[in-house]
DNA sequence: TCTATCATTAGAATTGTTCTAAACTGCTTG
DNA sequence: CAAGCAGTTTAGAACAATTCTAATGATAGA
């Protein structure tokens, strides 16, 4: 049930802004939580994050969400466009607030991802996808032993 | 405890020797369970298998082994180059009967990975990995939509 | 303001995987 | 070729990440 109504502290206007306008253009409901989460995410630069440390970033900023609406935001924000899932390590999967095209290294030892620029990667070709299929998305991962 | 000593059928004697000198060699001993896991993953050319299929196989099979014993055996023979694993779907992870250079088709829809020949991803150009670390290797994933 | 619809919640349930400690076996040695 | 030890296997418990449930609450449009 419902137990603390939070009251949390108003970034700046500008900030609050584009968020809510972010959620509202991607036909989700701009509500306390979804806010409240998209601001964490979209802060600061692009990111990877999974759901378990956005869980946690809220507690430290005193938002008060369920887990399990960390994981639908997630969700619903990865539907709608506005993050990126990944999965390379099985035991978890990160959201990337960079949806636009671009690579990733992978830190094997820490488990940590880094972008790279699509532009440093360089394919010269790609084999058609079987039967004619459209291609989603090509991921190219280079795994560091580091 | 142990249950029930199996008494498989004997495939060709070649394969068995086959198998039981690629465990051998590989640093592995080549127990009863070891062995026949190593027949079904490396009886029928280029696999994407999963702990549980494989534990289902084996239990058609009248192999009778514990899933505990299929992880063993799948990240032994993993971490002995007998088999790459590969996590795509945060799901659960495949281990890939080939473990030369190549990449992946993965369908969406149903799950499913299909190898691609490193031949025909062309790569004109790749980064450095930060702070001169050592590439490990570079995974290209193709996702399809189907 | 009312209300239908959509979102959130705590906690239980599920799923894939790893751990544990005890039972067992392949292999080397004597 | 018996014995024993190191490495394996096992059932089931434990775990971690994620999803589900069904009840409560909030949003947006009339």
């Amino acid at each position: 049930m419902y137990v603390t109504i939070m009251r949390q502290k108003k970034t700046s206007p500008a900030n609050n802004v584009t968020v809510l306008e972010r959620l509202r253009t991607a036909g989700l409901r701009p509500t306390r939580q979804r806010l409240a989460l998209a601001k964490l995410m979209f802060a600061r630069g692009h990111r990877h994050v999974s759901a378990e440390q956005l869980f946690n970033e809220a507690k430290s900023s005193r938002v008060d969400v369920s887990l399990a609406t960390v994981y639908n935001a997630l969700h619903d924000f990865t539907a709608k466009g506005l993050l990126r899932e990944i999965s390379i390590d099985s035991s978890s999967s990160y959201f990337d607030t960079n949806t636009g095209s671009h690579h990733h290294f992978y830190f094997e030892r820490s488990g940590h991802l880094e972008d790279i620029a699509a532009e440093r990667v360089n394919i010269a070709s790609l084999p058609e996808a079987p039967g004619g299929a459209e291609i989603s998305r090509v991921d190219v991962i280079i795994r560091v032993k580091a």
